[in-house]
DNA sequence: GGATGTATTTGATCGAGATCAAACGATCTC
DNA sequence: GAGATCGTTTGATCTCGATCAAATACATCC
């Protein structure tokens, strides 16, 4: 049981950041009390590993705060990321008592852990969890699609601008800045993990990154603040249609 | 409404191959009346678009035979497969009107489609289907994970053993043939389709398929049957686990 | 301040797979 | 049987990203 050091909060869900985004977003308060009954909260700090692959684990859980990897590793130590889960993603599958990637705090990390198994006689008996549970697993499963066009067809340039708009999205939706212009964020990932996401080495990662500061795409401050001047730009370097891809 | 020309069948969901696999699986006889109820059959010939990306699609689908791909197209033509429906794979998305990928009758392919509006009403008041549902899209995310792999880290040459192995282990559960050693089975995809799936180009993808039959590690009879001799032979090639990776 | 370690950038070279091009075999039509 | 079409194979060459190697920035710790 890793990291005991800070107070762990007892938050109520009421004050949840990610109360109406997670997997109780359709709760009404009676099935919100079935849960909190069953709920613990735990922290991993940057570069923690959370489980490794075919590790049981007796929760899933709900990202609250900070970014989480799932890494596939093949024998001769290559490594591709499989998911990256932001706050309000879902951790782990039920049904399944072991874990089939390895899961990795990218950042500090706050996790909203439910025990597993009345977790899964929750679903059973909750509409309201599994019919949410069902619209982000099928979410996750668009965006994994997006991911392998990602991988196998886009070009260096193309797979590092693509992350970028990803990351500034969904980072615009987490702080509802609705700023359509320009924005500014932090990268989540290290060089090394980026180049896991997108199939690449780090050198490339390092100098894609370079090519579009050059171009004026993006400015730096530091290695991880990031800022899109113009996010149509951007965009122009996805290879992704105008109107942003895969939308409804 | 194409392709009338061939007596569409109106099977009982008892003499349906997919009965016990397909998102029906679970069904009690009272719940499976209600699918017969809004249910339909369609076929399409190899080849044919059975949705273009955007497109409106009023039902959603369970394959009952055949092979149907779903394909991202980007604004220059670069193609990726996302999605390989094989016999009891479900098609569409309950809640959402149109189709994110265009939809590709690989071989000739029936459908069992049901009407997409009453369907969304069983989801919701049928706890086996939204269950069986939520299962079938966790384990489309495991495969998915399973491609992003392949996408972003294996060599051609591996890319080709494990679409074979892959196809040779549906096909051998769909016969339920159990012969470990040796197996046979027709390839349901052309050269260019595979190597939108595997993220390649077709001239890889054929001299690949070209240096596993000088080695040994295939046979082919004609252009689309394959011949695995050593299935272990085979799995060697894959760059996975001894043990077949990703397993629970 | 100097030392150590980690994350990142930059440079030089190499090679797997892409691209361009041609030919082959099977099927279909006229 | 000639010609057209389609899927496929094979050859020659090129290029993007990998690999190998070194330098730089920026912490943290004595």
């Amino acid at each position: 049981m890793p990291n005991r050091s800070l107070a762990l909060p007892e938050m109520a869900c009421a004050d949840c950041p990610i109360r109406h985004r997670a997997v109780c977003a359709r709760c009404e308060t009676d099935e919100l009390e079935k849960l909190d009954a069953i709920k613990y909260y735990r922290r991993f700090e940057a570069g923690q590993t959370i489980a490794w692959a075919g590790d049981k684990m007796d929760f899933v859980a709900s990202v609250v705060e900070g970014v989480a990897s799932l890494t596939q590793t093949m024998e001769d130590g290559r490594r591709q990321m499989v998911g990256l889960l932001l706050p309000s993603d879902f951790l782990g599958r039920p049904n399944r008592e072991s874990v089939a990637y390895d899961v990795t705090a990218a950042t500090d990390v706050m996790l909203c852990c439910f025990r597993r198994v009345p977790f899964q006689g929750l679903i059973e008996e909750t509409t309201h969890i599994s019919q949410r549970l069902l619209e982000m697993t099928l979410d996750e499963l668009d965006a994994a699609r997006e991911w392998m066009l990602l991988l196998g067809r886009k070009t260096a340039r193309e797979k590092i601008a693509s992350f970028l708009s990803i990351i500034a999205r969904r980072d615009a939706t987490l702080k509802n800045s609705a700023d359509a212009n320009s924005m500014a964020f932090d990268l989540p990932l290290t060089r090394e993990a980026m180049a896991d996401y997108l199939g690449l080495t780090l050198e490339t990662v390092s100098r894609q990154m370079s090519a579009l500061k050059r171009d004026g795409v993006i400015e730096l401050q530091g290695k991880r603040h990031i800022i899109v001047p113009d996010v149509e730009a951007l965009m122009d370097e996805t290879g992704d249609d105008a109107d942003g891809g895969v939308f409804i």
